[in-house]
RNA sequence: GGCCCCAUCGUCUAGCCUGGUCUAGGACACCUCCCUUUCACGGAGGUAACAGGGGUUCAAAUCCCCUUGGGGUCACCA
């Protein structure tokens, strides 16, 4: 067992008694938690609860350039909505909290430092002044040479100390690299198996930037043994990344953890997964229609012509969701809050996400966090990439939501519109939208979809316009008797109705097409959906007329006979 | 390109470690039929895979080798 080394000879924060294992989830807060990070911290999660051990989230907040404050909160909601709770690590309600923090990796330099120094001063780490024009130019060379590049130690580790000391001292720029010992290495990972890198694989890597910051490889090892992590889970992209760690870890006498690489999420086209696909859509969109400029209300003239130019532009989140609106072309959902906002469950979610990279066998592929809790082990883990269906996540999305009882869908969808369509919540009283949620509730794939189809409803009556699709003329202009003409006849039926509840009209409507319509409810049903929505889509008839309300329903039927030429 | 890893239906996967029970199982998608006042749901069937080639063995999806294909990685990003 790897981990059984013994502890730190490096006496720094004093350690609490180590916990069976300890998984942790070390985002980089430079944007929003995408899946393949909710996948990761779902397995963090499972592993480390499955084991009574402890799950610490930890934030890689070292490169300024792309770090902020609120992608880092948003990481935490996401990660909370999910489920998926933290043991140790920022604090966000009743996660978090900890006696191994920071848990900002920002907030934790002096740390570095000093482990910094004490590889300097070994002698297992050097300065190195070279500018990053001449690195790039051996870099290029290299490329052009038809071989990999390697870092050549030979000048800079070889600095006199008087020389290093002097150049410190006027200031020059310089990194701090690792003294990488010579010979292969080999990985041991709980997934992957073993795998040896052949000796100058691994250069000497750069553990500190110019700007006093650690490097990413720097970091995660120190901050992985401060905060006795026993257990490695991360993407697959960082398999060879291994290799400088362990160097790391042997260069301070660290304990080693075990490694389990999950494979990476992709596109169906396997293509990474990243935010740029929702600039691709919205890039492919404007340039298919040959637009010019941006629809009204989404984003500036100037904006949109420096986007279209340029196509390393990336709209920001907000400016790409108004642009989408405004063209209403829907973007693909990359982030955890992206499923939110489309109305998938965060259970759902979590299952789907699950079930790529590891499933329990026996056919079993419904679950919940609880059951992957007590199922989930490494042994089971996948090596091959898998590509996200979201077709499949819509279809468990859809089981789900038929499957809960009425009451828990009518009070999550509301929750759901008081979040994203407040427009609509507004426009419609509490017992009219308890009635539709419940005429929706079993044909929604999604929370939001009720609000999308069901537009119609939240539009004054004066303003309903009525679709010229084929469907419609056929249903309402067709040979007699047609539609239109039983909305006439039905309109009077309508208008006697004492009792306006789904019962009551269908008990009116019912006779009323076994007499004419040869007891087709079809071809009575169809002509007054049409009326009412303006389209050939809605709820059961008898509860859409129910919810609209009686006043409300002979208006626009009486407005659509007279459209369709009464 | 160097290095590392991987390879079962269109997709996610079970089976592989410990060869025979695999005429390869499930799910999503797709096709057909049924149900149906629209949409959706639901019900019953169906199509569909061991990348190719060599070995080893009485026997290979399972073990070995090669080829091909795919992915990852080669930053003062994480």
């Amino acid at each position: 067992m790897p981990y059984a080394r013994p502890s730190s000879p490096v006496p720094l924060p004093p350690h609490m008694p180590n916990p069976s294992c300890v998984t942790r989830f070390a985002p980089s807060p430079s944007g929003h938690l995408h899946v393949g990070g909710a996948r990761t911290a779902l397995f963090c999660w499972a592993f480390a609860r499955g084991k009574g051990g402890t799950f610490l989230l930890r934030i890689e907040d070292t490169d300024q350039k792309r770090s902020s404050d609120s992608a880092s909160v948003g990481f935490l909601k996401d990660l909370a909505w999910l489920g998926i709770g933290w043991d140790e690590g920022p604090v966000l309600g009743a996660h978090g909290g900890g006696a191994h923090g920071p848990y900002f990796q920002s907030e934790r330099l002096d740390i570095y430092n000093r482990y910094l120094a004490q590889l300097v001063e070994a002698g297992k780490a050097y300065y190195a002044f070279d500018t990053t024009a001449e690195l790039d130019a051996k870099r290029q060379a290299a490329k052009l040479a038809g071989h990999a590049y390697r870092y050549d130690r030979s000048e800079m580790a070889n600095l006199p100390k008087a020389t290093v000391d002097a150049w410190l001292a006027e200031g020059r720029p310089a990194v701090i690299r690792c003294k990488t010992p010579d010979g292969p290495i080999t990985i041991v990972d709980e997934v992957l198996g073993e795998a040896t890198l052949p000796a100058g694989e691994v250069d000497d890597f750069v553990i500190r930037k110019a700007d006093g910051f650690p490097t990413y490889h720097f970091a995660v090892v120190v901050d992985d043994e401060l905060m006795r992590v026993t257990h490695v889970l991360r993407a697959q992209e960082h398999f060879n990344n291994t290799a400088k760690h362990m160097v790391l870890q042997d260069a301070l006498g660290f304990r080693r953890p075990i490694y389990g690489h999950l494979p990476l999420i992709t596109n169906p086209d396997a293509s990474k997964m990243s935010k740029r696909d929702k600039d691709k859509v919205l890039r492919k969109t404007v340039i298919d229609r040959k637009l010019t400029a941006p629809p009204a209300g989404t984003i500036t003239q100037a904006r949109f012509e420096a986007w279209i130019a340029d196509k390393n532009t990336q709209l920001e989140l907000a400016e790409a969701s108004a642009l989408a609106v405004g063209l209403e072309v829907t973007l693909p959902e990359i982030n955890v809050d992206d499923f939110r906002q489309s109305g998938y469950l965060p259970e759902v979610l979590c299952n789907f996400l699950a079930l790529n990279g590891w499933s329990p066998g026996e056919n079993v592929e419904k679950f919940d966090n609880e059951f992957l809790k007590q199922r989930f082990d490494l042994k089971r883990v996948v090596k091959t990439p898998a590509k996200f269906d979201r077709v499949k996540l819509l279809s468990f999305n859809c089981d789900a939501i038929t499957g809960m009882p009425r009451e828990e869908f009518v009070a999550r969808a509301r929750l759901h519109g008081q979040e994203f369509h407040a427009d609509f919540m507004k426009k419609i009283t509490g017992a009219q939208f308890e009635q539709l949620a419940g005429a929706s509730h079993e044909r929604s794939k999604t929370l939001d979809e009720m609000f999308r189809t069901n537009r119609f409803f939240i539009v004054a009556d004066e303003l309903l316009t009525w679709d010229r699709s084929k469907n419609v003329e056929k249903a309402l202009l067709g040979p007699e008797p047609n539609g239109l003409s039983h909305l006439k006849a039905v309109l009077p039926v309508l208008e006697a109705c004492t009792e306006w509840s789904a019962a009551a009209i269908e008990q009116a409507i019912t006779p009323y097409a076994a007499q004419h319509a040869e007891g087709n409810l079809g071809k009575v049903a169809q002509p007054l959906r049409i009326a009412v929505s303006g389209g050939t889509v809605s709820p059961p008839i008898f509860d859409t007329l129910a919810i609209l309300g009686k006043a409300s329903a002979l208006v626009r039927i009486r407005r659509c006979i007279a459209t369709f030429g009464g």
